[in-house]
DNA sequence: TTATAAAGCAAACGGTCGTTTGTTTTGTTT
DNA sequence: AAACAAAACAAACGACCGTTTGCTTTATAA
């Protein structure tokens, strides 16, 4: 057969190129980073990025991707350890945390970029993030909780308090994202016991 | 006694003009809006902003302290009217939601620009919300909690959890800023009750 | 070893950015 | 009505923006 695709060169810098964008794009936002910004910090000039990427949103998609992916697999596998339905809601809040507070710049360019401040892919970015919210349902979902408890307001209540943390969290001895999530649950945990 | 003083103008258009800009700051970021869009809005030339204003983050650092201002001045009202520790705080989380949820701009843009998106206003906008932080601390000292309960961590986990709302919130008719900030508190209450 | 496509360079395009400068209009005070 | 300052206009400055185009380098497959 045929072969009419080449593979990859093996210097291809476009792990590089993202790993500066995300970097950039976490440190100042979307719009404050220029694509001479990332240029320069991939060691490129300017139009040699066109070579990847269509434009500056696309970019950004594939960063917003690999960060969704990164704090996806995670939690997956976080929660998977367990089967308990609070062990496995634990085990998510803390891997989600760790991923956006220790993981690097991916993760934390999915809760720092509004879709809204990218109008060009916000459908895209969306899409991305609806699938990640379902997972964080299905935990709650599972939980014995009393009759009264709304479950989405629980939900939203644990996701933007840790969201919120990047905000505030800041990395030392006594204060880590694992304590900081297991502290949140347990504020959480104690009025809900059946 | 000599007057050398003027007052200002009586078709001063300075309200206007932070009306613009904090709408715009609050609809597409700091860094996507633009002084030409602020000017266009308020029905000016852009030059005519610097009258006012000596730089774009000094536009900015004003709509901030108006935000802050709106948002301490509910908070504030709010508590004034309960003396129950628990009631002073759920009165408070209402005005606060209330406040970002319903007031308008103003105080959106306080919890959606980020200090460190704007450099070199970053420690005037710091500033000015450590004020604010200082409130709730308070109203968090006062409850009746457990010993084992971090107050830093419930005050953060709250807070937190108000301000990401507002990448979810939809008013509706049974949606409202005064059922959430309730819904949260009743899950948090009802584990801490001594 | 040579053909080929991947990858990047070099240079520029039109447009927009924040800001400045000099001038003009206009409300208020006397 | 004359004087004056508040407020806005008119026009431009240099810098930077996202992006395009044509050309060169270079790793790999045949």
């Amino acid at each position: 057969m045929a072969q009419t695709l080449r593979l990859p060169r093996s210097d291809n810098r476009l792990p590089q190129i993202l790993d500066e964008a995300a970097r950039l794009f976490r440190e100042k936002g979307y719009a404050a980073t220029s694509m001479r910004d990332i240029a320069a910090a991939a060691d490129m000039l300017p139009g040699s990025l066109y070579y990847h990427f269509a434009a500056k949103e696309d970019l950004l998609v594939a960063v917003y991707q690999e960060g969704v992916r990164l704090i996806t697999d995670k939690v997956r596998a976080a929660v998977a350890r367990h089967v308990e339905p609070w062990q496995r809601l634990e085990a998510a809040a803390v891997a989600h945390l760790e991923a956006l507070l220790k993981t690097g710049d991916y993760a934390l360019v999915v809760i720092r970029v509004l879709p809204q401040d990218v109008p060009k892919a916000a459908a895209r970015l969306v899409k991305l993030r609806d699938g990640y919210d379902r997972l964080f349902a299905e935990l709650v979902a599972a939980l014995p909780l009393p009759p009264e408890t709304d479950r989405q307001t629980f939900r939203l209540l644990l996701l933007g308090a840790l969201n919120w943390s990047q905000h505030w969290f800041r990395e030392d001895g006594r204060n880590t994202p694992r304590g900081i999530a297991r502290s949140f649950l347990r504020l959480l945990r104690e009025a809900q016991k059946t």
